[in-house]
DNA sequence: ACAGAATCGAAAGTAC
DNA sequence: GTACTTTCGATTCTGT
């Protein structure tokens, strides 16, 4: 117990100051938000596929091994669900090695 | 082991399967939550404050006795914020019992 | 005013009834999601990859043609930010076409 | 070079001073959410319950009447439903007056 | 270290 | 068409 009863301010003063970094942090969160969301209308405004170019950002964020590793998996279970599963294909339906990352 | 090359056809039907029975169970919840949102429509229509409705709701979720307690935090903590800390209510600031689950 | 002062209980029975509905949907779609995390729980038994499926799933929601078509674009952006933009590719860098959906 | 077909090139440094900004900006973001993470392990560590303070914040980016309003009818919608209805209360089960937004 | 929970960001649908 | 609300997926953190 920090303080005796009747006298934890300091608790008190902690939790304002708490209080006062985490909303000053939300601000600028908030702020940076807005800004991104301004560049996103400036590419509408320009032509470009904002949800492709998000798309796109996104994947540029994984490193470019797992993608590809992942894009083959994926592509393989579309073609298992199309029906065109062909033997070679099979071998490897089966993760089985750590599976995802 | 059941297959190998050109056999694991086993590992290909059961991913069928698994996307059969989740297509199947996201197609029942999307007719819910349309269903839910007809409710709200209704609500509103009969005059209801429908966003005061939903925070109703969710606090119906949480059991009673957790919902008190948590509000009595909240509200100490919205005092202190305020400014109106008097020392009665200083006494327990501090939550020291584990806390939050 | 919809009802008299002291007798608009039909109100209250109307809200109960919403409520209810409304709770009723809920838990039918909180049985759902638990049944489709254990398909996928059964899934990652089985040896898939989970978030592969899991993508595979959500591009199978959208049409193909709009598939392929996103998928050109967000590959043309990646050429583009690698640096590898020939002229041809450039052609058609803004989609300028009302952008889809 | 420059202008050839299309001559959008132009399109290209766009799109890499779109994309350059926006990865700036998300930067920025989640460095002041591992700011605010850290804040709030502070708060865990000197005995706050960290999801009451979350509420409490959160409660105050209302503004204070609104709150009030907002409690008020939530209060009620909880008596209705506890089956406390008593006359006085039920005077104003119905908004009517736009009510939320 | 893995399963689980919770929080956070993105996307879709809807209301105005 | 814009803005908001809700829903979904992903990531992160905690507990075992």
């Amino acid at each position: 117990m920090v303080a005796k009863q009747g006298h934890n301010s300091g608790a008190e003063g902690q939790l304002r100051a708490l209080v006062s970094r985490v909303e000053r942090i939300e601000e600028e969160i908030t702020g940076l938000n807005a800004d991104k969301a301004d560049v996103y209308r400036e590419a509408r405004g320009m032509g470009f596929d904002v949800k492709a170019l998000r798309q796109c950002m996104s994947e540029r964020k994984q490193d470019p091994e797992a993608f590809h590793e992942r894009r083959s998996i994926v592509d393989l279970y579309h073609s298992i669900l199309r029906g065109k599963s062909g033997t070679a294909v099979a071998t490897r339906v089966r993760t089985r090695e750590g599976g995802d990352t």
